[in-house]
DNA sequence: AAGTTTATTGACTCGTCAATCAACAATAAC
DNA sequence: GTTATTGTTGATTGACGAGTCAATAAACTT
């Protein structure tokens, strides 16, 4: 049986389970040995390939927040102009791929995650940075001075966004949550604000 | 040894305790030794109060939370109008006992136990829903038809600045974030800003 | 064909921790 | 002064879970 070039394969396997199984579960609380189940393998497999139970949460976030930034960048690659660029952040931060349940609820762990974990700090805190840096570039040009607390404010109200929806019940609705955010940032602006 | 009527201060003890370790492990996987430890008294005794672990959480999460209603009905009750109403209810979520380093990390560590423990979400569910008709009643006066977005994204900003104060090094700057919160009330209300 | 590397797992070790229990001590009640 | 009642703990139980290991097997190398 044992085809060779697995490693990959059987890593891609494990960060997926492991979305899924904080998402399902809602907690760290997950054992190595649900995640390898899901993953369709046995536990003694995914220790072989991460090391470790931190390993693989780690990797299963370095994931989450590369898929996160590739759409984010995606978005700003099309965005024209200052004003349309905070835009295409917002929007991307609560398109379909990144507000799913699942998801959210493994970013709302690993901010927990991050209160222990060294590694785990550490990355969010390269992607709060890339985040605030992505908001200031064009925020300079719309709010002057103003840029640095906009830009922190925002980010906190797409964190507070996505805390929240974690404790809904239905399927997310990142529409509603991109619109909240966006009329925030135009009462800023000072444009008028109507659905 | 032994006196009478102990239970209560055994049991304060033992909530305060539980904010403590929560707050410094910045984590749930605290033993009920280390809580019962901190307070004083062996982790048996713990259990002979609580009967168990997730209840000496929900009652953490309990004493956290009317702290918190007690500060904002507080802040309301000297508020003359609308605006200085809602102003109060910012103040309050940020003044110096609320927004402390361990409230902090437990508050946060509550939102992930809320996934797991339906006792928690209820908990959560009626702090939100005071907090949102808080909100609401001033803010139909001062934004209309607007007031129920308003209201909910107050909130998410409340829940983002606490999220994103969990990650800071320092003493949490529970003033930066009512400015924060402040400013974008002020924007909404079509006030200018300026610090 | 013999040896090496990669894939894979079941069984095991070792530690930890929530929860229980038996026992003991002091106070109150009768 | 015997009988609850309340307070208190050390020791124990029972489960569970991370990480290790020995063993097996396919595939590649020479």
């Amino acid at each position: 049986m044992p085809k060779l070039g697995m490693e990959p394969i059987r890593k891609d396997a494990l960060i997926k389970a492991t979305i899924v199984e904080i998402g399902r579960t809602g907690s760290l609380d997950v054992t190595v040995s649900q995640i390898a189940k899901r993953a369709g393998m046995s536990s003694a497999l995914a220790h072989h390939y991460f090391g470790s139970k931190e390993e693989i949460f780690l990797a299963a976030m370095r994931h989450i927040l590369s898929l996160y930034g590739a759409e984010v960048r995606g978005a700003l690659a099309v965005a024209e102009g200052d004003e349309a660029r905070v835009r295409a952040i917002l929007r991307a931060s609560f398109s379909p791929g990144n507000f799913r349940r699942e998801v959210v609820g493994a970013w709302l762990n690993f901010w927990v995650l991050a209160q222990t974990s060294d590694g785990a700090r550490r990355l969010l805190a390269i992607y709060q940075g890339r985040l605030r840096s992505n908001l200031l570039a064009p925020l300079r040009g719309l709010a002057g001075s103003r840029a640095g607390e906009l830009a922190e404010a925002l980010g906190a109200m797409i964190d507070g966004l996505y805390l929240r929806e974690v404790l809904k019940k239905g399927t997310p609705d990142g529409a509603r949550a991109a619109r909240m955010a966006l009329a925030y940032l135009d009462a800023e602006l000072g444009r008028k604000n109507r659905a």
